[in-house]
DNA sequence: TAGATTGTTAATCGATTAACAATC
DNA sequence: TAGATTGTTAATCGATTAACAATC
């Protein structure tokens, strides 16, 4: 029933490393050769140690007195991360959530190219949205297969979305990046990344509410 | 510099509390009256004593043999996040990602009611989406003050994140859930949820990488 | 060289899990 | 009552922070 572990690295880490990415791109910008981790810290408000802990999951090493070579270093997480190569993605679900995703230009910058989009709604199906036709959803497996696609972006309504997850595992998609339903079901070799925006607004809202019940 | 701590609860358990509520709404549906921490924590896959702590940090108290009253637990949790009243709150930036925020529904279950949408381009403004009309975002510092609204929505881009931040927080906006940019200033009284979508899939990402450097 | 910065090993902190007495 | 389930106190686990020798 449980998922293997997989163990890469710390989930923080990992969960910083795309920002350390973007201050890495204004330093690359810039032409600066080599930075160090406290100048990274200094820029995010962390220590030090947690930058060098954090960039050595991607086992990149840096010279004593000099720091990290720049651009090395931001092709160490980009390789880390498998964000060298654009890996290609299907959008499931051409919603609102969906097609605002697909219009996002910054996936360019992680790794991310949506080459296909699908719906099941006959209104929505032939329809063009920021340059792409959306598909219908029984196209799928067969374009699946024949583009080589293994990532899907899951945007459906909540109710289809262990259906149309069945779905994706039958044509062979191997991670899900789910907008959908913090529950589905899954087998173990398909990785599931959820974004659930509930649990970031309760973060949020308990602070809000905790605030109003001891005011300062 | 830093942000005061504000001590709520474990983010992690709060980060779990609305997928609580979600599995609790279907049970009040069906007009179970009790739940225990085991049933739910079959539901999810977790352990029972997680539940527990989980709900504890609500203040709500179960009975042995008999579990949580159900209608209580869920009143329980909502007041704790300060869900039983909806939030009013503004949208700030009309983008695609702004415009299906706005457009979704789910929001009245996680106590949150978009009240007034704002954008800076001359040819959003005054057009309709969802049913509401988009405000030029000058209009936002006295809309606030006169509406009483605190929370605000933040999905502008990157570049024009932190200036907006700024009139925001002029405007008195004490909360930001901020989809612009991970980087945002604000004085210590501001609470900024950031949802970092770049953050979820470095971990997906990385699974990924993981997997395919050691195939099973 | 001197000193800043690294990588590594140890200590601390916080969250999860376990153990168990209390209780309905 | 007996036994399931709670709340609480203790043990474990993992991540962050600290300490420090290695090195450019």
């Amino acid at each position: 029933m449980k998922k293997p572990p997989t163990p890469i690295g710390p989930a923080p880490s990992i969960r910083r490393l795309p920002r350390y990415l973007d201050y890495l791109r204004g330093l690359e910008s810039e032409r600066q050769r080599h930075v160090s981790c406290t100048e990274i810290a200094t820029a995010f408000g962390q220590t030090a140690i947690q930058v060098r802990k954090d960039l050595a999951i991607c086992s990149i090493t840096g010279r004593p007195r000099v720091g990290y070579p720049v651009p090395a270093l931001a092709a160490a997480i980009r390789a880390f991360l498998g964000w060298d190569n654009a890996s290609e993605a299907f959008l499931v679900g051409s919603g609102h959530l969906g097609l605002a995703l697909l219009g996002y230009a910054g996936f360019s910058n992680i790794g991310l190219n949506i080459t296909a989009a699908f719906d099941s709604d006959r209104r929505k199906i032939g329809s063009h949205h920021h340059g792409q036709v959306i598909h219908d959803i029984s196209l799928l497996p067969e374009m699946a297969r024949r583009m080589q696609v293994h990532i899907a972006v899951l945007t459906v309504p909540r109710e289809r979305a262990q259906y149309v997850c069945d779905l994706l595992v039958g044509a062979g998609i191997k991670a899900i990046w789910n907008f959908s339903d913090p529950q589905l079901q899954t087998p173990d070799d398909v990785i599931v990344e959820t974004v659930q925006l509930s649990a970031s607004l309760a973060m949020l809202s308990s602070r809000l509410q905790a605030q109003s019940h001891s005011p300062t």
